[in-house]
This record gives structure tokens, C-alpha cells and sequence, in this order.
DNA sequence: GGCTGGAATGAAAGCGCTTGCAGGCAGGGT
DNA sequence: ACCCTGCCTGCAAGCGCTTTCATTCCAGCC
């Protein structure tokens, strides 16, 4: 259907209250330069008409798109879902908008989305991790979109990023573990080959396993995509593969709860007979019972704040490269001392 | 810092080739306007100086931004997580990008997302449910922006709509408790003031009950936000506030694994002493032992849908009005008969 | 009352792209 | 050979806004 009235512009603003387009531009984008009389009367003509500032040819003047883009991996899903969120919260109050894109994929997809986003006209940019194809930031590097690093820390301090170490988180969880007295360990790993996070989460396992002395065996190691169905497969395999031990960590929470399950279906007692635990504190791991023995990743945290970075780096101001978050270790029921005679 | 190159125009890439600006924007734009070799020539001159179209000039030529909006609430977070990734993959595969905006406080935050994101020049919009301010579909009526309700169907075949009935899928899972045996029930809802879609599923159950003649006391439903604590601490007031039912049903599945748990911290047996049903058929209802009986909610297909039906209506085309896809109940082993004596 | 200077306003030139229109050129019909 | 028909290509006019620069206005002062 045709429009009965087509959006009005700005010309019809200030044909309207009676000034010329350049004032009402500056009366509606700053105020401060115009006499406060007419700053009203061009301010009423907008709501009476309903005008709707026109953001592409905005955008074409200015060269700003007050738009910041973001690319997800969708993989390990519902931990990101809160970052989105608050994210896209962070850019709103400051008058932003989010352009989302995802990839399934692999980072050749990342790189399509990100170029999509940039000829779009995203002021800044969020990405997830430390695997990028190197044109990806070398668009970007061109373009001159500042990029924030999310989850990951760039240890080289090259990159802005905000995150934190999830090496140093799994070394924490499985010192706690050796704590208690565990000396055999089993890891269901994500994807190390796409996810540099569910990477550095086993390396630290083997280094903490290290510092003591011990050994990860290939055989207590399975590797699988992120889904409680495959944390019980993953536990059922190591069981079969290589039993004797008496501690489990999953790559994130889901496989660990993954793992419980297994337990529970297989008679195994948590944790008399075998301990576990995830990363990530999803909401579901402090409701089971006994709870889940977790790493909480500020995830909604690392949202906000990428986006309160971006802003700070838009507007000119330094901030440090490096953010780092705590990621605390939270024990609860899943974890306690080994059998006596595994 | 200062980019060494600043990003190449069209007008740099057609000085290369050879060829006028127009050319070259029809070279890229309409290859079949243009002549194999020449095409050829504008092609590589663009890849070689690494061109990317600049999105605000063309929104502002062709008052198209291929972007879409969509505005989301996160309050029953994972499910919607789903909708958006597909969405967005189904964007990007047909050169379209996502504006995602989420609210947290209801209509009024949504009714400022419409707006910026149709200022941000947004092709085609995705709401979700049926509330909303009506000022909100005006501003999207008067710019003449396609939109999309999901989730919920508009029974009044007004608007454009894909989704499912909750209302429906509601009574086949009462009707299914009911065939069982089980005469008492529970609920626990969702925020009904907020939400059309909790508000429908608690009047399914009402009208699946009313047809047998049966009904629902007051007493018997709590209504909270959705997360598995509140499930836990619905179930833990129903219980204390109005005991003696068999069945109980959570608004959508965190809920109803609350109660789940609930009951397996009480001693309560499910399904022997107690039935319990959800709603949604998140990936951890069936790796639950027993697993939950719920209803598939197709989120995925909905986010996908969406996008195309949007396309669909950009190129001109007419699609029916209301979109229903199946929601199947899927029967687990939470759900059983009840009780001889309760 | 004329002059000065700062503040408020207006005129107009783009921002980078698309597209209607007109011109150029090759090939076919006569 | 000449004209006409089509197919490609180029010219130039916008799309709706911001912003520089020039102009006007007004208050205050001598």
C-alpha cells in the first residue's frame, strides 16, 4: 500500500517551526547552539509531525552509524544469550544499536559476518576469543573500527580485550580437586580446534595436573561440541576407554552436567564415587543436588562492559588494553574427596 | 591514529577499471546490465583495492538498508536465544543483516527500540507475542516497515504472524494428564500481566479442565518469573498453600524442572506420587531421568521463518497471514497416572 | 546614535552511492 | 551505403542530513 503521508524530513521540521535546515539540525543534535525559544518551537514541530531522523543520511554527514557491531559463536549458546543481552541493554541507554550477526561455521563465516557489519557502518566492534582469521582484523585495522576481544585475554597485549583467564580459572578448579585428594582426572573437553577457550580450559587442567607431577593421559581426554547429551556420551566413552578415575571436569557446565546424569543412570555416587566439575555457573548448576561445583563467568559483566569500553575509546579517551574479570571458583556438592579404594 | 589509506570508494574502484562511476555500481550491483568483460574488469579492480560498499550512501540512494530489526525479550531467555541465532543465519545467507534490540521492562522499552531501530533505517521488523504498545505498530504502520509477530498467532488475522497456539498446545497436555487420571492440578506461570504467551498457556490449561468440567482454584497457580529457582519455590508455596494435587504444570520448562527437583529433595516420587509438565522441550528435558514430558516449541523454525516470510513480503510477495507451525507434545517420563489414594 | 563583537542563523557544499536519461556504437535489413 | 534497433555506457541529479563559512542580529559601550 502506498503510504498515505511519507515520513517527514527535516526540511518540513523547519519549514514548520519556521527556521531554516541548518538551525533545526543543530536545535535537535545540539542544542546548545541555538537561542532556547527556537530550540522549543523546532523541538515541537518534530513530535508534531513525528519526525524520525533519517540514521543512513545521518550516517553519510558524519561518518558515525551509532551502531556497534557484534559477532557470536553460537556454540556454547545459552552463556552468550546473557552477554547479547546485555550488551544490546549497554548500547541502548547510550543511544546505540546492536548489529548481530552469528557463525556456526568456523571463522571464515566470522570473517564474511564482520565485513558485512563493517560496510554497514558498525562505529566499534565485539568479537569472542582469540581465533580470527588474520583479514578479519586486518578489515577492521583498515577501516579503523576499534574491536574489543570478549572472554579471552590477549596475553601479548596487542588487542583490547576483556575477559578473563580460563587457563588460570582450570587451574584453580583442578587444584581444588587435587586438594581434596584426587590424583586421577578425566577431562570432556570442547572443541579445541575451533575454541580457543574450551583450549586454554584443558591446557590448564594439564598444567595445574603438571605442577604435581601428574599426567593427563590422551585416553581421559574426550573431546566433543558443547550439549549435556554429549557430556553423558563423552563420561560413558572415558568410563569405557579408561576408567579408574575419580575426578571428571567439563569444558563448560552442560557437559558436566552431562556427566552427572551419566552418574546418576549408572549408580555412581556423586561425589562418594567420582567428583565433577563444569564452568560457567549457568543458573542451573546451583539448583541441582547436590550443586554443581563450577567457575562463574561474568558473562553479562563482560557484555556491559565491552560496550562501556567501546564507547570510552569512540569518544577518545584511553582505556587499558587488558580487563580482566574474576572468575571464582564456586564449590559446591559435586566435589569432595576420592574413594578410598577406587 | 591516522589510516594510512583511508577505505577506497566507488569512484576509486571505477578510476581503476576503467569504466564511469555508473558502471561500476552497475557492475556490482546489476552484473547483467553490463557486459561480461567489463563486469570482469570492475570485479577485479574492487577485490584488488579490497572495496567495501559504503551501507549508509546506498541506504541513502536506494532507501533500502537490507537490514532487519527485531526486538526480543530476555526474560525467557534460552528459548529465544535459538530464534535469534537462526534468524540471523538466515539473514546473513540472503545478504541482510541483524538490528537486535531486547527489552527487560515491558512496552514502553520496546516501543523505543521500534523507534531506533527504525530510525536506523530497518527494512522489516520481528516483534514477539501480542503485546504491544499500539503506538508502536503506528510508527512502524506510518514508515511503512513490514513486521512480523512470532511466537504468538493473532487469532484476529490482522497481523502478519508465526507461531503456534500456546492456548492449544496448553489443553493437549492437560487433556493429556487428564486421560491419565489426574483430576487435581497445579500451575506454575509465567508472568501472565507481561506475557501473552504465559497468559495463553495458563488459560489453556484452565479450558481443558473447564471442558470436563472441571476447574482451576486460585490457589492452585503461582505466577512468577521463569527460572528454575522460582519452579522450586512456586512448587514449595503450591505445596504449603494447597496440597493434594497430582499434576502440576510449569509455564515453560526451568519452571517445571524446579519443581522437578523439588520434589526429588522432598522424597516426592515422579512420576508415582507426582506428575510433572513443561513447556518449551529445552535440550536438558530429555536428558533428565525420567525425562520431561513436555511441548516442542519449534524456536529455531520460528526465527527462520520469520526472516523469509519477511523477505518473501519485501519482493513483493504475498504471504498468508498467520503462520502456524506444530508444537507436538512430547510425552516423557515425568507424566503418569496418579496416585490410587493421594 | 554609531560602532564593535559575540551569538545566532542561513546558504550551500558535500557525504558515497544509485538511476533516469541520453548518447555511442555495432549489426542487420533494404 | 544508410537508417534503425538494441545494447552498453556515461552524465548528472538527487537521497536527507551535517557543517563550514558568511551573514545578520542584538546588546552594550563610548
Amino acid at each position: 500500500m502506498p503510504r498515505s503521508t511519507p515520513n517527514p524530513r527535516l526540511a518540513d521540521v523547519a519549514r514548520a517551526a519556521g527556521v531554516s535546515l541548518a538551525t533545526a539540525s543543530r536545535a535537535l543534535s545540539e542544542p546548545e547552539m541555538v537561542r532556547e525559544d527556537t530550540r522549543a518551537r523546532v523541538e515541537e514541530a518534530a513530535a508534531m509531525l513525528g519526525y524520525v531522523p533519517h540514521g543512513a543520511a545521518r550516517a553519510l554527514a558524519t561518518s558515525r552509524t551509532r551502531t556497534i557491531g557484534a559477532v557470536f559463536p553460537p556454540v556454547d549458546n545459552p552463556i552468550f544469550a546473557g552477554a547479547t543481552h546485555a550488551l544490546a541493554q549497554e548500547l541502548a541507554a547510550a543511544g546505540y544499536t546492536l548489529l548481530l550477526a552469528s557463525y556456526d561455521y568456523g571463522l571464515d563465516e566470522e570473517l564474511a559476518a564482520v565485513r558485512a557489519l563493517v560496510g554497514r557502518g558498525a562505529d566499534g566492534m565485539v568479537l569472542v576469543g582469540m581465533d580470527h582469521r588474520p583479514e578479519t582484523l586486518a578489515i577492521l585495522e583498515r577501516a579503523g573500527v576499534p574491536w574489543e576481544i570478549t572472554w579471552s585475554l590477549d596475553e601479548s597485549g596487542r588487542q583490547h580485550c576483556i575477559g578473563f583467564s580460563h587457563r588460570g580459572a582450570s587451574i584453580r578448579i583442578t587444584q581444588h580437586l587435587l586438594d581434596l585428594g584426587h590424583r586421577e582426572f578425566a577431562v570432556i573437553a570442547g572443541d579445541t580446534k575451533r575454541n580457543d577457550r574450551a583450549r586454554e580450559r584443558l591446557a590448564g587442567v594439564k598444567d595445574a595436573l603438571a605442577a604435581r607431577g601428574l599426567k593427563l593421559p590422551a585416553k581421559r581426554v574426550v573431546e566433543v561440541d558443547f550439549s549435556v547429551a554429549n557430556g553423558r556420551a563423552g563420561f560413558a566413552k572415558l568410563l569405557e576407554r579408561a576408567p579408574g578415575f575419580t575426578a571428571v571436569i567439563g569444558g563448560n557446565d552442560p557437559l558436566a552436567i552431562g556427566a552427572l546424569f551419566e552418574c546418576r543412570d549408572r549408580g555412581i555416587e556423586v561425589p562418594g564415587q567420582m567428583s565433577v566439575a563444569g564452568f560457567d555457573d549457568i543458573e542451573l548448576a546451583g539448583e541441582l543436588s547436590p550443586g554443581l561445583t563450577t567457575v562463574r563467568v561474568p558473562s553479562a559483566e563482560i557484555g556491559r562492559e565491552a560496550g562501556r569500553r567501546l564507547f570510552a575509546r569512540l569518544a577518545g579517551k584511553v582505556v587499558p588494553t587488558i580487563r580482566e574479570l574474576p572468575a571464582p571458583l564456586i564449590v559446591r556438592g559435586t566435589t569432595g574427596p576420592p574413594p578410598r579404594r577406587p
